[in-house]
DNA sequence: GGCATATACCTTTAACTGATAGGCATATAC
DNA sequence: GTATATGCCTATCAGTTAAAGGTATATGCC
């Protein structure tokens, strides 16, 4: 029966999330916007892709939150645990691999230099 | 209406195919190989990508085939055109975009050096 | 001859990820 | 009071890729 491993692509956006999680706490909502500033808006992940991730983060015990209200607002902020820093550690392994071994594949390719 | 633009993180494949084929002409099967030799097992493509891959470009006019008869064997080479010449840069492009701005957000995350 | 394996082409199917689009609530600005 | 920005969240959809299978010929082996 066709049942599909994961792509070699993905994780991406779990990597992202780890890594700037790893220098400071933050909230969903503030994710979204460093995501997108730390890549110069290349890579921009909407709230239903960062918040389910960071559900399912949590849930594999790879970060822990806690809500906290600031400005009267009322935020859930999300810190790394030592589990998460492993899968980031091991996630930036596979990443560095992968981009290693195309940008091999893929040899003198000039490309448009980005203006 | 839910419409999913296409993944910052997909074109991969083609990228690799039009790569190998810019060196030289390769038949489908060869392809497979070549990939998986190129990137050191990294990224193994099965012929359930790359078939459906040749064709789509082919349509899209970045390809050109012909058939050939070697060895008994009876091939369909696949060659670049100015068309895929083209695609390969600017996908090449797109790529190393990405790469360097999560190599950015990354900073400084120490990976396990592949051993 | 009969069988397994390697080559070579291709399609069908389905899982998984990530994208879109929403819904809810509060605070501030006009 | 209405619009905008913040902040959280879920449901759903679509595109890409992975797996599996289906056909056919050639070669080596018993």
């Amino acid at each position: 029966m066709g049942q599909s491993n994961p792509s070699f692509m993905n994780g991406v956006p779990e990597l992202l999330i780890l890594s700037l999680l790893r220098r400071r706490e933050m909230y969903g909502y503030e994710l979204v916007q460093q995501i997108r500033a730390a890549t110069g808006s290349v890579v921009v992940l909407g709230e239903g892709v960062v918040y389910p991730a960071l559900h399912g983060l949590e849930k594999d015990g790879a970060l822990k939150s806690h809500r906290k209200t600031v400005e009267g607002r009322s935020r859930v902020y999300y810190a790394l645990t030592p589990v998460g820093e492993a899968r980031l550690t091991e996630l930036s392994g596979v990443w560095a691999k992968l981009t290693q071994a195309i940008g091999d594949a893929l040899g003198g390719v000039a490309h448009v230099p980005a203006l």
